[in-house]
DNA sequence: CAGGCTACCCAAATCGATTGCTGCGCGCGA
DNA sequence: TCGCGCGCAGCAATCGATTTGGGTAGCCTG
């Protein structure tokens, strides 16, 4: 069993003090250049980690952030903030420490006191859809930031996803690609979500003088759901010639029903998502044409912002609305002439 | 700002020394039960939790555990086994710090070093697939646990799904139904999980005196592999009423394929998949009749292990096949008269 | 040559909890 | 009455690093 090695052996080896080797390694206070390098180069040497534990007694603060979370596993998207919160953490040599209430407020705040206890320097507050949400009193004066989530109660900085942009954009793409006819299927429930991309799309439609259609369903992960809304949309007087969905689960019921229907995608109905949930979007033939949600992004973000919060940096923007970013694939074309009754 | 408070405060407003709170609340030394009652009433009016920074320097016992894997983003599998070992973390009050190597060795060593510096207690090292890989050197002496993957070099207790009786369980089920002619559909690239549901079909397939059939495709989560992987099958002298699935991505491709080939799912083809990743299996009409994989187990187990082994327990098992669970949906029915060519 | 400055280095306090050991006081047996 | 044992508390050391507040030697200046 390899005993690990300390600052003290350090300073043993190198000859001096633990002060000395202290000072040497971290740039404080005054030491010889010569004696610095040696410290230095016995401390590589002997592969010495200072122990996180001891500093983190001594300064109070202990490099760990916790990332806490209504449910890590059960939606794919979750990883991709996970991540973008891991990286943006490996750059400034912070670890996460992630908590999943499993949308259990007891088990939530008995894991929050937790994290407290491990002397947390902060927590992400995490949700993995767009929501409203009340920060957990347990939480106290820990520096904290939403993702994915908003409190009106709370003054803790905020990333959501640029839920008015995407239905502006994924609008402004289908009328770019020649449509007039656009139905935006979303679903029952109302969200930030639901209704930012709404306004999104009413707004661009209005603006290219098209009437908004909107269609809406119980529930994306409803199999029935794609085969209703699609009826819902082509029972109307115009069919329309594209749909652009509320997400890509909600795409992958559209091509169903539509070849039930005896409707080819996208020759006669094109069709946009939002997620770019690859194993749906890219797996699909044609390929979905999505606009991707910027969880990488927010989890960066949250990460990045909490750091600067740690050092007393006040974040310029404290509610930001992150944009989304197009991903063309085959499922959107423009129309053909026989796609819909002509107007 | 409240102060947090800590055991001196406990101390002071119970009238006894710090050392005599410590054995009130720890159960350690004499204490008298008047004394006792007292130190823990006023601990929890005050709301105290001890440190467990200054605990675990003394103790040199973080309750940490670090989990690395090689990509928790991309894969959604991955959410199942974190959240696995969340749960027996908090049973156990461990928590829990993840990196993400994104699967650069150094990247991961950078990391691995990290979370020796911040004393875990123990490693998960998962893969978020089936494999076989070498233990990081830089974990040194730490207790470890492999999941998903295994090691022939290293001593280290491992969990990996139950790859053969996969094969053995999906082929059965097949055959229960009534089909006899069952094509098992896998991928290129070979791996314990290729390997070991061969194993189990074939071993199946002949105890019933059938004849296994295998075609493989580059990759799962290639469009095309599955349209490719279908025609290899149906040009087959005799067509196959079943097709067993690598994983449910494939199975999709197989879905879609069929319909272009203008064969029924599953009036004329009965399609099982492996993994029941909810999102495809769910969604999909009919309902996709799958094998889940015991991720959520593998990373319970992972925890409990190594809480075992930390507190010096020695695991019963070392290396642990875990078992798959079938989730029957509608994809698989009995085959049809008319379903193929007779033998 | 004394006093003052620098440049370097270090002893010791500190963070908050745990624990080995010591001390005190009371009761009981000799 | 003395002494021992026991029940109960607490002092002080400890974990490993950081940091405060000097201390010492060497050099410069008046």
């Amino acid at each position: 069993m390899a005993k690990r090695i300390g600052i003290v052996d350090v300073a043993a080896a190198a000859g001096v003090s633990v002060t000395t080797v202290s000072h040497a390694l971290n740039g404080r206070g005054q030491v010889n250049p010569a004696t610095r390098e040696r410290v230095q180069r016995v401390a590589i040497e002997l592969g010495y980690a200072p122990n996180r534990i001891a500093t983190a007694l001594r300064n109070r603060r202990s490099g760990i952030i916790g990332f806490v979370s209504d449910e890590i596993a059960t939606t794919p998207y979750s990883g991709r903030v996970i991540l973008g919160a891991q990286d943006a953490a490996a750059e400034r040599g912070i670890l996460l420490v992630m908590v999943d209430s499993n949308g259990d407020p007891e088990v939530e705040a008995r894991q929050i006191l937790a994290l407290r206890a491990q002397q947390v320097d902060a927590i992400v507050y995490a949700r993995m859809y767009h929501q409203t949400v009340s920060v957990p009193s347990a939480i106290g004066e820990l520096p904290t930031v939403l993702v994915d989530a908003v409190d009106r109660h709370s003054t803790s900085p905020s990333v959501v996803p640029d839920e008015v942009g995407i239905g502006r954009d994924g609008t402004a793409y289908l009328i770019a690609m020649g449509h007039r006819n656009i139905v935006h299927l979303t679903i029952d429930d109302r969200g930030p979500g639901h209704d930012g991309r709404i306004v999104g799309y009413r707004e661009v439609m209005r603006a290219n003088g098209l009437e908004p259609r909107i269609a809406s369903v119980p529930s994306p992960a409803d199999g029935r759901a794609g085969f209703d809304a699609l009826r819902l949309a082509i029972s109307d007087t115009e069919r329309p010639t594209a749909v652009f969905c509320f997400n890509d689960e909600m795409a992958l019921g559209v091509y169903q029903s539509a070849r039930e229907l005896g409707i080819a995608v996208p020759g006669e109905l094109s069709v946009m998502g939002v997620d770019d949930f690859t194993p749906i979007a890219a797996q699909l033939r044609p390929g979905l044409t999505t606009i991707a949600l910027p969880h990488y992004e927010m989890g960066r973000w949250a990460i990045r912002t909490l750091a600067d919060l740690i050092d007393g940096v006040e974040p310029p923007e404290s509610h930001v609305r992150m944009p989304a970013g197009m991903v063309v694939r085959d499922s959107v074309v423009a129309p053909s002439s026989l796609g819909g009754i002509h107007a």
